[in-house]
DNA sequence: GAGGAGATCGTCT
DNA sequence: GACGATCTCCTCT
């Protein structure tokens, strides 16, 4: 498969507060296809949004926010549509999405996504050489993974934690351009322990850029 | 292509 | 002091 035309982003209008003050369940699955943007100088980056893992808040073992609020996890309990960045395995940031109304703890985490546009800037953050004529083979190094999509992003904790993902003025956040996922596939989350058998990860069927099966 | 192990450090107990 | 929502490299098949 090619890289799919840039589908005229050019609305750049940020998905609003309400789509994200709802289950993450429901924000997993309706996330499912649209457009991640980063907004540099001048520059854009655009992905397309193939998988993610919903979770749940104080209900949920595998979540960061089961045990209450920490210095850490804070933004899971505050208002949706916020950026919640973490640092995990010493070496890779994990990008998520706080869901539900402020004082409810929930979230989703992106876990990769479909290179569109900027793909040359995102191979300089990820420190691989690619270009826009590669294969899905190689692009998939730039964005198959929840820590690959935070470096081919340039999301960091410091620069990005708590950020209004649902303002104009911000410079990352995500857009609906129209696409719809054909058929989405609902699996097991990857990589917990606890709660590990909860149907919460949320991909687009057949699609090569997610990041395992 | 699949599987295993090391790297590396912030967070929490 | 232990663990973790991961990635990459290396080895084996």
């Amino acid at each position: 498969m090619r890289i799919a035309k840039d589908r005229n982003s050019s609305a750049l209008v940020p998905l609003p507060c309400d789509f994200y003050a709802r289950d993450p369940r429901v924000v997993s699955r309706d996330l499912l296809g649209k457009v991640l943007v980063r907004r540099r100088q001048r520059q854009l980056m655009t992905a397309r949004i193939v998988e993610v893992e919903a979770y749940l808040g104080q209900d949920d073992p595998a979540a960061h926010s089961a045990r209450g609020r920490t210095a850490r996890n804070f933004v899971l309990f505050g208002p949706p549509g916020l950026s919640y960045v973490y640092f995990i395995y010493g070496n890779h940031y994990c990008f998520n999405v706080s869901c539900l109304p402020d004082g409810e703890a929930g979230g989703v985490l992106l876990r990769a996504l479909e290179p569109i546009s900027g793909i040359e800037q995102m191979a300089e953050a990820r420190d691989i050489s690619i270009d826009a004529t590669a294969a899905d083979h190689d692009l998939r190094k730039l964005t198959s993974g929840p820590g690959r999509l935070a470096e081919a992003f340039g999301v960091t904790r410091e620069r990005d934690n708590e950020k209004d993902l649902t303002s104009p003025e911000s410079d990352l956040f995500i857009v609906d351009d129209g696409f719809r996922p054909p058929r989405v596939d609902v699996t097991p989350r990857i990589g917990i322990t606890k709660a590990a058998e909860r149907p919460l990860r949320y991909i687009i069927a057949g699609n090569k850029f997610v990041s395992r099966g």
